[in-house]
DNA sequence: CTGAACCCTGTAGTCACTACAGGGTCAAGC
DNA sequence: GCTTGACCCTGTAGTGACTACAGGGTTCAG
């Protein structure tokens, strides 16, 4: 009954590169799947769930070490969940973070490329990384607009 | 006139590590400074505007290959600005591609987190990570951690 | 029986740092 | 003059989460 997979198998049916699939195994977050005479490996469904488990935690963004946590919540069902919870409200916190850190720099970004640069305005961008001020200061080449 | 700082010092004015500072000579982003007989690196006020320019530009997100070429567009004003231009404007795509996806998963996070798993009942987030169907389906790159 | 497609191990590369280890130098205080 | 402690040097290795080989072995269809 238990479907058995190869690594390729498992890989297509998962979405996981099968070098990640090894890597997985390397740091202990899959089992050791038993071998053939060759030496190649076969899943099993469990396997295949537990794979599937770890890729929907990355997408969610959680670390290969939450994941490790999950997961050993996940094969003690009797144990609180209160860690979960808190791993996935901690997890919550830093994407919150994470967004207003990137909402602050598309702002500047967006203030800096809205400049037409066709026109005499000389690249705000390098102007605002160099803060001395390139064309308002005057004597630096009055021309620079060639573009 | 012109200061001259020791890495230290430099460190502190420009908030780099000196470890970083050295890293970034080291892979040609700033120049090699003049020595002191001992070997000491002594920096000119130049290098440390450099500097400042590419910490702004790391802080905005830029990777270490964008400021280079941003530090030599800022090296040559007389260029054309539509190359820093379009740097931005690239990179302020993938910033709000970024933020669509941490976007995304804050909102199945946050669905999972309401859970009270003070109940019995196995808590939502393991659920959801365990089941073939969960939340919202094919959201987020995973390389989420970004930095 | 040949060739492609698959599998194996192990190592090194990615990005942008950061953290040592194991030394040398400098300035101040005693 | 000597010690103390803060600073500086080089070089290497570690981080996270993979990815990309190199250099081989296996399997199966034609």
């Amino acid at each position: 009954m238990s479907a058995r997979y190869t690594i390729g198998a498992l890989s297509k049916e998962s979405g996981v590169n099968p070098e990640t699939i090894r890597y997985y195994e390397r740091i202990g977050l899959l089992p050791a799947p038993p071998r053939s005479d060759s030496g190649y490996r076969h899943y099993s469904a469990a396997t295949a769930q537990r794979l599937r488990f770890v890729r929907r935690g990355r997408e969610l963004g959680f670390g290969i070490e939450e994941i490790r946590t999950l997961l050993q919540l996940a094969d003690h069902p009797e144990a609180a969940c209160s860690t979960a919870d808190e791993l996935a409200r901690q997890h919550l916190a830093e994407v919150e973070a994470k967004i207003a850190d990137l909402e602050a720099m598309r702002e500047v970004l967006g203030r800096l490329v809205g400049c037409d640069s066709q026109s005499a305005e000389h690249c705000r961008l390098i102007e605002a990384l160099d803060q001395r001020n390139c064309c308002g200061h005057g004597a630096a080449a009055p021309d620079a607009g060639g573009q």
